[in-house]
DNA sequence: GTCTCCGTTTGGAGCACACAAACAATTTAG
DNA sequence: CTAAATTGTTTGTGTGCTCCAAACGGAGAC
């Protein structure tokens, strides 16, 4: 498929990534757990820590290192340039009181889904997902209602990269169906989860576009099945998460 | 002072943090654009930008460049370690209302002050700061009532890293002045900035300390000299941001 | 007291990195 | 429309940087 001859990379700097998402999983770390942990040699961490600390990438106290507020300052801007993160946290309150269920917005990167926002409504199931959090993006209404608005090879380019992994029964793990589905979804405008990554969990989602071709990611309501059945779940919830995805739609455009 | 060898750095990982600094200054760019910025080879800035891409540590949107949204994840990691985050947002809500100023909050990382969270008054001056921006410490009110609690020779460490820079006529540029201020703070318990970094703007500071020697920040008030005068400026304001902190030290005890 | 575990430093060998130059693919100039 | 000028990307190459192993020194443990 992709022959791409692989881009030459530097190993110094994959090493201190990995020490940097090393950091970010235990919140504080000391050189040799570090060292143990990536299979290197200790005076080698040492080295990029102090690199990273020269920088003012990691703070030290004591003999543990943690990763430094620059990062708060980094995600800030991040989210910043996304330009709709207001807009989401406003429709979003609003969606959680409606529904009282738990109520989420993602977009795409890398080929992943990435939780931007979550509220949860009053009766709303608890997840661990948040602020960040990378999910494949086949298993999930969210993700499904993202690609399909991708063209046909870019989706084939991410479920190359990541496979189909199936999580339950429902799981959908081959690509024929998943495309037709994904048909199904673009005329509909709306995707639904049917236990499809949690045993017991349903969830709707809208994608949010902007133009013709760029989707700038979902909203979707996830609640137990118990209670998302009937009309409920196949024709209320869906109206509501395409109206705050419209609402998200419009309110994008000036801002 | 400190002999101090210079820790070994590696040269690879400073390009990249270079790298990911410029990225965050500029939201986006191209590889020449950063390899004229940085001084470095095209090819050379090019391996690093594909490094961070395969780690998925940037976004590749065309020949643009920017930083992904996991910096949006360590980000949020980051703010949560901190613990104290809630309890600074509801007060500091509280505060702004009473007040009608702006009113923040800072900490203090590698010799700078780092503002954590900003809410403005009804009637609040606005400021370039923001979430994560960073500030010398001596002459704000904040960072001022940072160092009033920290052992001497800290603060000389501090000075000797970062300097005494002016920048209005007010600002204290002497060491032995400082200190001698330092002291009257730590015994009245809240700090004043009178125009000393930013003509027209006066602050008043309070810090949040845990226990006898740690502290965590600082609760600031600002506002236009005009409106900050007399009892305003010199009890009533000095009254609220010492209650405001104080309720923030006791909060986070418990969390 | 010794023993063991840290973090840090050092010396050295191997190869990885940064550069320059060639290449390819666009864009600009004319 | 062609030619020239910029892009991003790739490749080859020498140097000097990185990584490792081992030694050092300090802090607890017992």
């Amino acid at each position: 498929m992709t022959p791409k001859t692989n881009p030459r990379t530097i190993q110094a700097v994959g090493i201190t990534l990995e020490v940097i998402d090393y950091l970010h999983e235990h919140d504080r770390a000391r050189v040799t757990e570090i060292a143990d942990a990536l299979d290197r040699s200790k005076g080698t961490i040492h080295c990029h820590l102090a690199t990273l600390l020269e920088k003012e990438h990691v703070v030290k106290d004591g003999d543990d290192y943690q990763l430094s507020l620059r990062y708060l300052e980094l995600g800030e801007r991040v989210k910043d340039r996304l330009g709709i993160y207001d807009v989401v946290t406003d429709e979003l309150s609003d969606l959680a009181e409606q529904s009282n269920e738990l109520v989420q917005f993602a977009t795409e990167e890398h080929g992943k889904g990435v939780y931007l926002y979550k509220k949860g409504g009053e009766r709303a199931v608890q997840t661990a997902s948040s602020i960040g959090k990378r999910e494949y993006l086949h298993c999930t209404s969210l993700g499904k209602s993202i690609l399909a608005h991708y063209p046909r090879e870019r989706v084939e380019a991410i479920i190359d990269r990541h496979g189909l992994p199936g999580y339950t029964p429902n799981t959908t793990t081959s690509s024929t169906e998943l495309f037709e589905e994904l048909e199904t979804i673009r005329d509909r405008g709306y995707a639904f989860d049917d236990e499809e990554k949690i045993e017991g969990l349903r969830c709707v989602a809208a994608p949010v576009k902007a133009g013709e071709d760029e989707v700038l990611g979902a909203v979707s309501i996830s609640g137990p099945s118990s209670r998302m059945t009937g009309d409920r779940y196949r024709e209320e919830l869906p109206d509501m998460v395409s109206r705050s995805a419209n609402v998200i739609e419009i309110n994008a455009k000036f801002s």
